[in-house]
DNA sequence: GTCTGGCACTCGCGAGCCATGAGTGCCAGG
DNA sequence: CCTGGCACTCATGGCTCGCGAGTGCCAGAC
């Protein structure tokens, strides 16, 4: 096991390492940090923790600089999570504030985010599997075709041509609308199918095709929409990547294009705290050089999406978590306000 | 006046740079073209183009390269728009209409603008002004809130919260729901204001504040959404920008987030075919080294939106502009057919 | 007048070279 | 187990220099 020391090396390390973006030396350690030791016997502190495959050299003579593994025990063990100021936290308080609709809150939980954290940030609209219906309204097109409007009770509105194979009368779908409320007004998601299932029973014959249509089309309407939406903002803070720009950004860019991507990526994170996936343990390939920082959120005690920032493994991570986590919190007071 | 062979020179110049990316000398052009002239006359030419400001050299000795002037005249005169092959245009035409609603016609129109040209692509959602309403509805969920919900023809829901003044009865709802629906269902927006001045006046005094609230969110829709939302896509196509990198890239992308600018960008283009904006002639300052090519789409012959890519001034632009007239084309027959 | 071949000149670029210095590993002594 | 000392490595930056692409200009040909 590493001795206390040791580990108080690789956190200096990963903290000089993080601030100058440079290779860090035995000399330059014991004199920023007071170790009280010697560059030399930092230096062989340095060769057991590069043996163990914390830190690395990117040549024979330079500075260490952390590996994955390396940033791995520093968020786990020797790294608490940062956490926001008062001023800042009021000052994100003030700005969700301001937001007027579920889009606005979204856009401007985006913008926050990468301001804060000078990164990438992704936001997942908040999830319908774990929502409520508020309302499903009918309305009709042309003889044989209806309008299904969804609204949810994050105030997520999704709408769906039916084009119904016989024409459905105004009363029919006066009685739809009716029945189809009185059981899933209120009621989750998830619950729907098995509520609306024997629905089509109470109608006439020549209706019930009709009425089939149109609940297949509700059904559709939820899982797809558990593919959910996202959307990301701070693109432009991949300049300061690094220096070796395009190997590394273009990657990167294409990885953010592809919301199956992104969606997994914030998904495959299962704790309810912040988590952090560092440069290789990220299953996409464009993203090996980058770590991901994300958490749930919600309105209510449940985390209903997630949202996270994406930058470069050399992070500031106890403050991008703290960012992250104090968004998370205030976009959830937000949600459950409205 | 320019002689026709120095706008020979001029447009093969441009085609050779827009190729290799590299400072072209005369040498190489007489050998690439035949211009039917020694290099010592293309020599001569280059120097008059130069004292014209139409191209210019980095540095002494090397060869030109194309200013915006240069572009310009080139884009104006020297070229034309290279069509679609019929190939392309049966691709561009399988890969829309496999779309099942509005934002995915905007996401599909987005990824295949990006992939023809290889460059950013910008897709404003089809307005809302020059659209019709479809039909209104109007939902209570607590005694003095109710969801107002505007559908377009285009096939777009926008929903409004309406904190109502005093409380509204159903049956005051019903009413208003129909008289509403009767006077705007199939009017232009831009009729709206003046279709539903009067409507209060048709209730009873408890309920006109509501009305009247109503009323108001509904035109405040109508205005709003004006400052219409748009989708990017293809930024990983910035990386493909020259070898300076960061530096010119770093503006672009932050130019891309300000959806203000993107609207401005192409809302300035007003003719009624393809539009490019060159270098210097986009307002936006980080836009500087890119070009815009823009197009106006809609479903009938009035275009109701714009489409268009971002790119460097170094751009194939008889190929852009192409893609992008058929890919405009293309969107606004989907649109047309649902 | 216009085009052409020839010629001297410019200058960015890449290769090769070297000194510098930060950083290392190892070892012997406290 | 820590420390100071020492020899070694090697990336970096400054330097020179030759190459070659490209130019401008001029005298002569058509």
């Amino acid at each position: 096991m590493l001795s206390e020391r040791r580990l108080k090396v690789l956190r200096a390390i990963v903290q000089d390492y993080v601030g100058t973006e440079e290779p860090v030396g035995s000399k330059a350690l014991t004199e920023r940090h007071n170790l009280g030791v010697s560059p030399a016997t930092v230096r062989n502190d340095m060769a057991a923790l590069e043996d163990e495959g914390f830190i690395a050299q990117p040549h024979t003579s330079a500075g260490r600089i952390p590996t994955d593994k390396g940033y791995r025990l520093f968020v786990d063990k020797l790294a608490g999570v940062k956490p926001m100021t008062a001023p800042e936290r009021r000052a994100i308080q003030n700005f969700l504030e301001g937001a007027v609709d579920l889009d606005d809150v979204v856009a401007r939980t985006v913008r926050l985010l990468a301001q804060l954290t000078r990164q990438v940030a992704v936001v997942q609209y908040p999830s319908l599997t774990r929502s409520t219906v508020r309302h499903v309204e009918l309305l009709s097109l042309a003889p044989a075709r209806l309008m299904l409007v969804l609204i949810t009770d994050t105030g997520r509105v999704e709408q769906r041509m039916v084009d119904c194979p016989a024409p459905f009368g105004e009363a029919s779908l006066a009685d739809l609308r009716a029945r189809l409320n009185s059981r899933v007004a209120g009621r989750r998601f998830t619950d729907v199918p098995s509520l609306v299932e024997d629905l089509a029973e109470a109608f006439e014959a020549e209706d019930r095709g009709t009425v089939s249509t149109v609940l297949s089309t509700l059904l559709e309407t939820l899982v797809e929409e558990n593919e959910e939406r996202l959307m990301i903002g701070g693109t432009a803070n991949l300049t300061r990547f690094g220096h070796d720009f395009p190997l590394v950004i273009r990657p990167v860019l294409e990885a953010l294009e592809e919301q199956v991507v992104l969606l997994k990526l914030l998904g495959e994170a299962k704790d309810p705290g912040v988590t952090v996936r560092i440069g290789h343990e990220n299953a996409h390939e464009g993203l090996n050089s980058t770590s991901v920082v994300s958490v749930g959120y919600g309105s209510g005690g449940e985390a209903v999406a997630k949202l996270g920032v994406v930058g470069p493994t050399r992070m500031d991570y106890p403050g991008t978590m703290g960012a992250v986590r104090a968004v998370a919190r205030y976009v959830g007071q937000i949600l459950a306000e409205s």
